[in-house]
DNA sequence: ATACTTGCAAATACTTTGCACTCCG
DNA sequence: CGGAGTGCAAAGTATTTGCAAGTAT
């Protein structure tokens, strides 16, 4: 997994590209925050212009940094697997609240397994459990 | 399974809602297609404005008779699994296409174990399964 | 009849692009 | 240095909204 800096600069350069500052910045602003619209993602790189996040993602998006989630009727940023652990979200139709759960071996196994029941070859996957979370269900 | 016009417009007047000609065209044009963008919807119902689209489409969402789902970078459109049976997608990243697969119950019942576990009340969701097809193995 | 919808056009919001200047290696 | 990346402003797209006119029940 990958976390710092040093070693973002380094998978970087493995695809050719370079480690700069609207990158790093842009990439801080992923770190260990909840998934977030390309809005708010802008306002937290104060320093970026609004082009550059966009570039900057486009490009973490293509070497597999950054997956994009559909949550309701838009989408939000996260860092993907590579560089986070990973994971699948529940997402609460009340409140909007985004709640990460970690790797469940058998839920893997079971869609490699209907992956391959199809003759497709599965090279990731994407999950979103919708509901009511914890709080929501009381009032 | 509702697939009729008649039906269509029951379900609509649960919630206080006319079927008009624009949502006829709209439903129809979600009728047996695959998940479309919202683009080719509007392309596909020339007689209709395209806000009317929106419209009809936001307000299907909202009853649940529509859904969205993240294909690669946008969305696309597809009747949700009141008015289809409920299923999910395999999406090839090489040439686009987008399988979809029946219901599987023990994948299923693997979700809802997962979501009560985290004391979260699930209520639908949602399954993306990239890859390569058949077909893209080959080349 | 009459309240709800639509089409059209204008307003917003969201993304991408061209270019001169700056930065990274 | 020299090519790649950035900020800025402008061009494109996508989506939403106000309203007069048309429709469904």
């Amino acid at each position: 997994m990958v976390t710092s800096p040093p070693q973002l600069r380094q998978h970087l350069k493995q695809h050719g590209q370079s480690l700069t500052k609207a990158r790093r910045i842009v990439f801080a602003a992923l770190q260990g925050a909840e998934p977030q619209t390309m809005q708010q993602l802008v306002i937290a790189c104060p320093s970026i212009d609004r082009a550059s996040v966009y570039r900057a993602v486009a490009l973490f998006e293509k070497l597999g940094i950054v997956q994009r989630l559909q949550i309701g009727w838009k989408y939000k940023l996260e860092l993907s697997d590579t560089f986070s652990h990973h994971h699948h979200h529940l997402t609460c139709l009340k409140c909007g609240r985004v709640i990460p759960f970690g790797e469940d071996k058998e839920l893997e196994n079971k869609l490699s397994a209907i992956a391959s029941s199809q003759n497709f070859k599965m090279q990731g996957h994407q999950l979103e459990i919708q509901g009511l979370c914890n709080n929501c269900q009381k009032s």
